[in-house]
DNA sequence: CTGAAAGCGCTTACAG
DNA sequence: CTGAAAGCGCTTACAG
């Protein structure tokens, strides 16, 4: 009778009650057809469909998470995510999860424990299935260890912590340093830099601040290992920890490179410090890929296009976010599955990488 | 008693009622205490507060949102999360919201109205308080008003819809193509190319899509009036729509570039296409700031690096994410609010552009 | 195959 | 200042 009326405006939004009335039948029945689930005759299923069609009936996800206890949601916590590699992750964790009927709840913690803290509690007040983290520090991970019933299963991404007790989805960080050092090394280099991205030093310094994240230390360590390996060492005036900002790294990158004896190779561990030594070759009218080669941990997509083309490690930045989802979706199913895994990461060889300029 | 037991692991997680129990209130006085409102005396309050730290207790935030109306969410719906633009505009949302005790729900589109409509429909269920929306048409708008009681508000973030009824946040983009033709001509060009992404077309054209976003439109109707201001007009063989990915824009800047006459300059409309002009620059060898200028839409974070510097039209990308979501939220407190936006852009002007070449 | 009832965990009037 | 009761909108056993 008012079915010409039911889209009207201002109208208080249909219940399930409202679409069962009209389809004349209990609500068990109408959630029954509406949800797919349990058993109904194709008539009534179609009146009740026809029912919710009329008052553009809309199920309250909050009420339907509330009683069957799953959000259909997933936390995501991330350090920043205007860095190129998170969010391209985060695409495909939006994606992944998606395709599963999950939605993404972000936040930003800007590597700060005390935020990252903060942000876990709230998702698990929000009472998300699942948390793919990033995490701030490796030591301090008590927050990510949920214990209530129901437990909230915990993916890393990208780095781990000193639990055994939490999976992670990360790449071999550690082997693609050291394939970026051996790269360097044949070129003819013996003076390699090192810019590491990292958010455990304000501003940059020469030594590697204690606190630093797992990831950066096996970066760090990657390097280190070949470079003694191949019977070399690194000076420390040719290292520089920065916080992961452009022009803080720029201004490392320019004491690196105005160092008595500077390197004629840097390795820069992320987008943002790759960024600052470019500039600071820039900058110091250094040509890249001629008097100074860099390789660059991920594959922004500028590398590709900057002149000289930037040699740089491909990480599988979108596998490693659909893997993290794909094993949060498991351990959500089964909460006693495990399964970290580490992801091979691959050197791509552009053209910032030339021998040393011959003058010595 | 037990005190020391409470954070054992495979506990049910503690409720209101259990934390009540244990204070010795009702559950009416236990969330007066715990949520900071209504009336409590010191005494009972700190009484209830240490009954919840002891048993470790989490608010449901799905049950306070159910029973109060409000989920403290917002909804996000963006083109494309990897873009720098957006994913700059995102973390400005979700610092300025999470300030305000609000959660960000980010779904991706991709700029496909079919995903666009199906990610409001998700977002209505899990009940978000209000939408920001990067809307993928200008005629389709339908799905984003949202007609039921309580009213659903959104904010249109960067382009407008055929709708008054919609509020926006977007930049003045028009004035801003504008100034890049008028910095371009008062450099001595008269022959100016358009590389334009949009993702109304599959691959590139050199017509401009139907179906193009008012943003879109704004920039090359912005172009073309400057140019006609001056007296110039453009050939269709420098103009080219392409999709918003580099290699297709890429293919499209090498026809521009390579036809008879080619452009001595060409404006991009974003960061893709920008990268897809250089790379064609790149592999012509043809030297941008020099043979070739090129000014850009958007200071994606490595244009400020590359050689040479990129001149670009900066938009205020934080401000508009904040302004968004402060919007937003006066619309969730008074559902009457309206109040659009335009925000200026500014021509940062770098080395990318340079009188064209004398030959001709 | 369908329905009546209970209940998920809160908050909101309403009494007192 | 505190409590008993109702209710937000669903789904889940349990009967029939």
């Amino acid at each position: 009778m008012d079915g010409e009326m039911a889209q009207a405006p201002n109208e208080k939004a249909a219940r399930l009650i409202d679409v069962a009335r009209r389809a004349n039948v209990s609500r068990a029945t109408a959630a029954r057809a509406l949800g797919g689930y349990g058993l109904v005759t194709q008539s009534t299923r179609e009146r009740v469909m026809a029912a919710a069609a009329e008052l553009n009936y809309r199920v309250n996800e909050l009420a339907r998470s509330m009683r069957s206890g799953r959000s259909l949601t997933i936390g995501v916590v991330v350090a920043d995510i205007a860095n190129s590699f998170f969010n391209k992750a985060i695409r495909a964790i939006i994606e992944t999860a998606s395709q599963a009927g999950y939605q993404i709840l972000v936040l930003n913690t800007d590597d700060e424990i005390e935020r990252e803290r903060n942000a876990v509690k709230v998702l698990i007040e929000k009472r998300v299935d699942g948390l793919i983290v990033v995490p701030a520090s490796q030591g301090e991970y008590e927050h990510l260890v949920v214990e209530s019933e129901p437990e909230v299963p915990v993916v890393l991404l990208d780095r781990r912590v000193d639990s055994g007790e939490i999976d992670f989805v990360m790449t071999d960080d550690r082997a693609a340093a050291g394939q970026a050092i051996r790269c360097l090394v044949s070129a003819g280099h013996t003076r390699i830099g090192l810019l590491v991205a990292t958010a455990a030093v304000q501003g940059y310094s020469q030594e590697m601040p204690a606190a630093v994240v797992g990831t950066v230390r096996d970066r760090v360590d990657g390097a280190k290992a070949a470079l003694a390996e191949l019977g070399l060492s690194a000076r420390p005036e040719w290292y520089r920890f920065s916080q992961s900002r452009v022009e803080t790294a720029r201004k490392a990158a320019i004491e690196i490179l105005t160092s008595p004896e500077p390197p004629t190779a840097i390795l820069a561990t992320n987008e943002d410090v790759a960024l600052g030594a470019l500039g600071a070759a820039a900058e110091l009218g250094i040509e890249v890929g001629g008097e100074l080669s860099i390789i660059a941990f991920d594959d922004a997509p500028w590398a590709g296009v900057f002149r000289p083309p930037l040699s740089v490690i491909r990480r599988p930045v979108a596998s490693l976010g659909a893997a993290a989802v794909e094993l949060l979706l498991r351990k959500i199913e089964d909460g006693t599955y495990r399964n970290s895994q580490i992801l091979e990461a691959e050197l791509v060889n552009r053209q910032s990488v030339a021998p040393p300029p011959a003058k010595r």
